[in-house]
DNA sequence: CGTCTAGGTTGACAGACATCTATCTAGAGC
DNA sequence: GCTCTAGATAGATGTCTGTCAACCTAGACG
């Protein structure tokens, strides 16, 4: 469902710690573009309420009361992550059931890593 | 030299992984502020060369050959890693060298990291 | 003191972005 | 087919942000 190929594609072009070796300006774009992604307090809630709801995933119906912000809003957040290859979305009738992709959260995760 | 106070003060009132149970309004909006000065591609590498060079630590003249921006836009994106507690500086003479500071990219890795 | 280099701050500006209203699309049920 | 609910898309708008030119501050040196 996601335009954009995200970065957990393929593990050999990705991602080494930063802290390591200096990014090249592709891996700081594409890097950037997921971190943007999680730059915004309403998208972080949504993708915690998404990856800690009971089954590990939840539809658009669960998430949309814990917002004061209208139905478009949410949808274009979750547009964002689902772009930014965070999330991916299923429908199932008329509910769309989104769940967290794993890879590219663990993927920022390594990145982020350091020699403690 | 942070005006505000990293997330990293203290341990207690953060974070364990975001897909254990719902992020709070604050809390997303703290984690949001760091996210969100990652979510640049230029301050990416900035931070990767800073944190990757020799000794851990850069001056901001080992940093500012590597971009084609000016000296304040290079200033202006270090300020924002600095107040999201991410990097720290420190003058030594007419030069300021800048860190990385671990707890906190460590305190990101951590609230990504999803059960493997 | 004056002069220099390093690097930060201020303000303007174009482009990006979060939000809403209006509308459209997808699916279910009759 | 029509009607309904769920949820996405399009466009407008106010706000935010990356960038630069102009300027300021910090420190070193003579």
């Amino acid at each position: 469902m996601s335009k954009q190929l995200p970065l957990v594609a393929t593990e050999s072009q990705c991602c080494s710690p930063l802290t390591r070796e200096p990014l090249s300006e592709d891996q700081s774009a594409e890097l950037a573009r997921v971190f943007k992604a999680l730059g915004d307090p309403v998208r972080l809630r949504l993708l915690s309420l998404i990856a800690s709801h009971a089954g590990g995933e939840a539809c658009v119906c669960d998430l949309t009361d814990a917002f004061d912000l209208t139905g478009p809003t949410i949808s274009h957040h979750l547009k964002v992550l689902r772009e930014a290859g965070i999330i991916d979305g299923e429908r199932r009738g008329t509910w769309i059931y989104y769940r967290v992709l794993p890879t590219t959260l663990q993927m920022l995760s390594s990145v982020l890593m350091t020699t403690a």
